[in-house]
This record gives structure tokens, sequence and C-alpha cells, in this order.
DNA sequence: TTGTACGCGTTATCAA
DNA sequence: TTGATAACGCGTACAA
């Protein structure tokens, strides 16, 4: 009836029946029902977020830009938490779809093996952005750094400093952030001239735990096939790298240099300041959600790949002085 | 129809007529519309959760075991950010409302001072829970600590140390964490027959900037009327006071010391380990979460005071030794 | 066991 | 400018 025109501001409406209209909705304590409004117009204003972490670092960060966008426009976000679980993501995206959002952003569980789930998102015509850890090949965008390049960079960075055998902590490889960043890993041995030894390359999961277990298990070799320096998948995993190398009585940087991947807000009050990749949680948080509603507004149409730019934090684990300088020591140059 | 039933889990339909309308959904990838659901309903099986901060510290644990309770007990999450302000509060009221979610968790912010907007959601019927930051007074439950008491238990161990001049960065006045901290600091002093400088008193915000500020106020006292001990309203606020005193090339514990509240991920990583109260910000979450189900549920009806447990962590800022234990060095005693 | 009628609170459409 | 009617997709109540 007319209350509704009233309260959506349409313009067609007498001024003193508007008045009236107002003060009564006013007096009445009334509110919109927007269950209603979003059943009649196929619209819920309210998107869908799902993380494989809620806590500590990335994510949380990532969530603040996701808000601050959305705020502006209108809407609102619905928050689900995978766990790390397939199973939990699975049944996060199927409550999304029945709480017919708007548009979902998700970031990929650890233990998530295969697409199904998000092809039937794209299939029902859902709007999906990936955001940090995407799945690529189903036509949904991805707002994520260049993992390759970035991981290439740091470990240019840690073979500057002269050491010959270098480990990666690998992250899951049914991930595109593990692939990739190996990838860029593998590319800056090679073009460096450096051998690989895949024995120092061992998968992690992104736990501080899983990069204790993984770095114990390369301490555990002969000391003379042990490597000299670590990159970790992320900064928890090199949290776990650096307890574990101080654990078995060696030193970071001394006896073995240790790199993580975020800049997670921890990394620069470390015993030893933690050099790493910093990933722009909160711009990437902002992009993805640029980028989703821009696919919900029909803005664009094919699949994007947006890529926040990255920068090498250096600081002292990795070898060099703690004034944030490049400065190998020129003795190992 | 028929195929609500089947959905529903209904026992009285025929095997056969079943098993049809479940392959059929399958086959159309069919997802019940919660959204009508809802409506016809009058549920939503959503909570709206508030909160004047997202990314680091306290919240998102708070959030984690928020997430953990409703999850489990078939609810979800709408996230919605204050960023302490009044008004982006009150839009966040009215939008959950419109939303109709079937209640609401709210740690106030920092810069509301009427209950206007709480009231009337208490009047509308819809049921809420505040957690960390109360309003009292108006009917509503409130998970907390008890900030009076453990105010006092801070205080308490500062004076132990023997210091006499102890200054406090307090909270907002308006906010009960604010006032029941400055009470139970004042206790404290009291029962140990200290004098309570009010000029060592001054008010901070939360963030590590407020605490840098105020600080900077009381170390441009004249020295001898400048607090040997400073015991912030939190722990952002302490990593601001820390890097205060060491700014004005003074030594912490040795000049000042200085004890925050909360046990931030960064507390015992900080230059000079922090000695601060535990929130146990996740099992707080948890709490909250369920007192709230309970109150929808109709399991209760009158308001509650639900107390989390703190514990006191001893570092070294306060001027302990690193090793946790209680010993305020004997010549101070 | 199955189907029909109605209502939930709103918007869209068209008529008055 | 305003009002009547039919959706939106479901659950409830009752009839078949």
């Amino acid at each position: 009836m007319t209350v509704s025109r009233v309260l959506n501001r349409r313009p067609n409406v007498d001024d003193e029946t508007r008045a009236l209209v107002l003060k009564t909705a006013k007096r009445l304590g009334y509110r919109p029902n927007q269950i209603a409004q979003s059943l009649a117009m196929n619209k819920t204003f309210t998107i869908g977020v799902v993380v494989p972490e809620i806590s500590h670092s990335f994510f949380p960060e990532a969530i603040r830009g996701i808000e601050e966008v959305t705020y502006n426009a209108g809407y609102h976000l619905i928050l689900m938490h995978s766990a790390e679980t397939a199973k939990r993501e699975r049944d996060a995206i199927q409550t999304l779809e029945s709480k017919r959002v708007d548009g979902i952003l998700l970031s990929a569980a650890q233990d998530v093996h295969d697409d199904q789930a998000y092809r039937q998102l794209m299939d029902m015509g859902v709007p999906l952005v990936f955001f940090d850890r995407c799945v690529r090949g189903i036509g949904a965008s991805c707002v994520s750094i260049d993992d390759d390049e970035s991981a290439r960079v740091l470990t240019r960075h840690v073979l500057a400093h002269g050491y010959q055998r270098i480990g990666h902590l690998a992250g899951p490889q049914h991930l595109s952030i593990g692939r990739e960043r190996l990838a860029g890993f593998r590319s800056a041995l090679e073009e460096n001239g450096t051998h690989c030894d895949e024995t120092l390359i061992v998968e992690s999961g992104f736990h501080e735990s899983d990069g204790y277990a993984a770095t114990m298990k390369l301490l555990d070799l002969p000391e003379d096939r042990r490597p000299r320096a670590i990159i970790a998948i992320n900064d928890p995993a090199a949290y776990g790298a650096i307890k574990a190398v101080l654990d078995r009585g060696l030193s970071v940087p001394g006896d073995v240099a240790v790199v993580g991947f975020s800049d997670d807000i921890r990394a620069p009050l470390m015993p030893v300041p933690l050099t790493t990749m910093r990933q722009p949680a909160y711009e990437l948080g902002k992009a993805a959600a640029e980028r989703l509603l821009a696919t919900i507004a029909g803005v664009v149409h094919a699949s994007e790949e947006v890529v926040v730019k990255t920068s090498l934090v250096i600081r002292s684990s990795c070898g060099c002085w703690d004034d944030g300088s490049f400065q190998p020591p020129a003795s190992r140059l």
C-alpha cells in the first residue's frame, strides 16, 4: 500500500499522507520486515563469508576490509567458519544458498579436495569470489596475491645470503597457495643455479604445530643434509619452525635461518624478528568485496584475477641485520 | 505440499513418494528457501553479533566461541561492526531488527552514552545479551568477567612490589568496564592504605594510541609526582604506555612498571613481557552464546549476570622476574 | 497418505 | 495520489 511507498522514499505520495505514515511508524516502533522484502524482491542484501579460520592473523583483518566495503554498499555479512574442513565448508555453502545470500566470498579450507560444491554454486548462478585461497578453472573470480612471484622474491632474498641448502615447509598441494608458493620457490632456486634437494621440501599445514612438526623432520636429517634456511608456508608455521630450531638447541638465524609469509601481527615481536612477505589482508578483503559487488551488480561477467601487491619485510630471522635494510652478511656473498 | 513433509522429515509420507521427492530435489539442485521459511515460521535461525572492533585481540576469539556454540545449535551469525561509534551501533541494531534475527549479542561501543537503542530492542521483545562491555539496568543479561574484582587483584599485585605512586589509564567512565576497573583499582589502594592521587588517574580509550597519549600526560608530571607503575585499561593501551615510557628514555619496569588487561596474543612477546589479567575470550563468547540461546528458547526469563573467571598472568613488566612466579623483588617489600 | 486453502509482510502491477 | 490484487515460497490446519 501507500506505506510501502513512503518508507521506500517513492516520489508520488502526498506530503500529508507521508508525514502521517512516518509519524505512526515511529509511534509503533515499526521496522520493515526485511525477510518479507527479500522474499518479494528476491534480494537479501546479504553476503556470505566463509573462512577456514577465525581468530588470529590474516582473516579478521580481511573480514574488516570486506565489512568496510559491503557496509558502505548497504550489504551485511553472514560469517561462516569452515574450521579447515571440507565438510563444514560444504555445509556453509548449502546454508548460504538456502539463505539466498546475494553472493559469497570464500577462502578454501585446507582439506578441500574437489570442486563440486563450488561448481554447483556457480551452476545455480550464485556469485562467488574466492579470496586468498583460490580454486581456479571453475569460472569464479579470485582475489589474491601473486603467490608464485612473491615466493620467488622471498626465496631470492634468502638465496642472496649465500645459503646453499634451503628447505621449504610447503602448503597443501591441492590448494593454489601451496602449489604456487612451491613453484616460486623452485624457480628461484633454478634461476640461481642452486640444486633443489627434494628431501628438504616437506608438506606442512598452516598452524604453528604443523610448522613445528615439519621442521622437526628436517632437523632429524643428518647434519650435512640439514637445511641452512627454511621458508615456511606462512607465519604461524614459521613460528613453529623457530620454536623447533630453538628446542633443538640451535639458533636462528645463526644455525638455521627462517622466513615466513603473511606479516602476521606477531612477526616483528618474535624472539628473533621474522623476515616475511607482507600480505595486505585488509586491502585484499576490500578488493575481494569490491569484485563481488561488481559481479552482483552485473557490471562484470567474466571471471577475473585480481592481484594485490605484496612486499618483502626484512627483519633479522633471515640473517639480515635488524634495521630492515637488505644486508646479507658480506662473508656469505 | 508433500514436498515440505519430506524435506522436514515428517513421518507420515509414503516411502516411495519420499524417495521420488528426494531424487527430484537432488536432480534440480533444489535448496529450501530459508527466507520463505523464516517468513512463514517467524524464525530466522540467525543471531546478530555486534562488536566494536574486528581485527585483533579479544573479539575474533570471542566470535570463535560464539560461532562454536551457535553452529552446533543450528544458528548462524550476522556480523556487524560498530567501529566504536554509537551511530553505527544504532544502525546495526536497527538492521538486525529488520532482518528479524532471533537474538542479539552485543559488546557496547566506546562512545555510546545512552541506553535508548537497547531499551527499544528489549521493548520489541528481541532477546539481547551483552558480552564483555555491558550496559546494566535495562533487563538484559550480561556475560563478562568480574571487572571490579579482577582489577583489584591486579592492583594488589602491583602494590605488592611496594610501589607507592600508581597510575591508572582508566577506560571510558560511561562503560561498565571503565567504571568497574577503576573501582577495583581504588579499593585495592584503599585496603592497602595507599593514598590515591587523582592526578594519576587519566581517562584513556582502548587503542594503543590512546594509551600512548594518556601515558605521555602522566610522564609530563614533575618527576616526584610521576607514577612508579601504570595499570592500563587493556593490553593495547599498555603497549602504548610501554612505548611512551621507552620513548621518554625510561625503562620498563625499572623506572615505570606497566601492566595490562586481557592477555592479548602479543602480551608475552612484548620487548618486556606484559603482566596482565587474562580474560578468556573464547570461553566468554561461548558463555554469552549459551545464555542467548537459553533466552531464545525461553528457558530463562529473568536477566542474569554470568561471570567468567579471569587469572593473573605474571610476566616481567610489573617488576617480577620473567619465570612467571610471584616474586616482587625483596628489596621493595 | 496426500492435497487444498490460507497466511506470513512485503513489492509490483494495474485500476480507480 | 491511492488502493486492490497477485505474487514470493514456505508451514499450518484441515479436508479428502
